[in-house]
DNA sequence: CTTATATAGTTTCAAAATGCAACTATCTTA
DNA sequence: TAAGATAGTTGCATTTTGAAACTATATAAG
């Protein structure tokens, strides 16, 4: 077989395994699988800014912020004007929120469990380890490396679209 | 640090490993991130029928036939109608897209190099088995097995989205 | 032979997602 | 008190989406 590119196997093992959880957790909890990326965030993170978390969450500024507003319509995270900065907010997780969290995140868990049963528990611990190794890279050094090696590549993130 | 879901690390590494990618591409060589996933898929299977092809392009039947329309109308995939079955049409890659592919896959490769350059030579040979491993799973006795543990959730892929 | 049904692939179209730019509000500096 | 800068939101034109309808060929049944 021939060797695919690295990227596209990737996405590809990503959207098989985002895809079935999106349509799961629609159906159980109502809750759209971005909601529930931001719903987490901001629950690891209380008092999370917005710029840090539309940075972490992959999406434009303005797709995060949408969500956002849809959560605290939702009840589900609040936000408090920042004491010292009323330009900042702080963003909480409400106890609604968390309820929701607690009933999602054993879903997660399933079928992380399932997705990765193939793998031996060694493995699954490397695997853990190297997709931490590559994370953290990605997340920092890689983009300024990039942007030395490809100045023609202005800009923030498209959509990758898989 | 909080263990992040496995599934939000692995669509987040994948977004921000095709990201930068598509904007290069587009850039050198016009050529949509998504078009050439066709392609290469086209290339590497001669013949490849139009069904078998948007299976493994994880898009939607109706993205793909727009996307293959646009590879024909540039003349880079060609396609001839089946001699025993003239309901299916048979695709192959033609000498312009061959071209660009040769084109292409050398800046795809510097891109890979790069965003393993984090890891260890032992790791990445880890890394690539265990991916693929993965992926033979999630192609095949995966799906089944979702099915039969989570019968609310029929119909096809739907869009991941990250 | 004719009708019914299945399969392959394409196209249409309304609804949703995207992303830029303009906007509001607050803070900082001078 | 005016001029930027920063935080976050919203408007809106464009693009993308995906389900459903459609075309065309094949196969099965009566």
């Amino acid at each position: 077989m021939l060797r695919r590119s690295f990227t596209y196997q990737l996405a590809s093992i990503a959207e098989d395994a985002v895809g079935p959880a999106a349509r799961l957790f629609e159906s159980r909890f109502g809750l759209d699988v971005h909601e529930l990326r931001v719903l987490r965030l901001v629950g690891d993170q209380p008092g999370v800014t917005f710029t840090t978390l539309s940075r972490q969450t992959k999406f434009e500024r303005s797709a995060t912020s949408r969500i956002l507003s849809s959560l605290i319509k939702g009840g589900l995270v609040r936000r408090e004007i920042d004491e010292n900065d009323a330009r900042h907010f702080r963003l909480y997780v409400t106890a609604d929120g968390q309820a929701l969290r607690e009933r999602a995140d054993p879903l997660s868990l399933e079928l992380e469990t399932l997705i990765l049963s193939v793998l031996s528990l060694t493995e699954q611990a490397e695997f853990r380890r190297i997709l931490d190794k590559l994370s953290g890279w990605l997340d920092r050094e890689f983009m300024t490396e990039l942007q030395a090696r490809y100045p023609e590549m202005a800009g923030p993130a498209k959509k990758a679209r898989s």
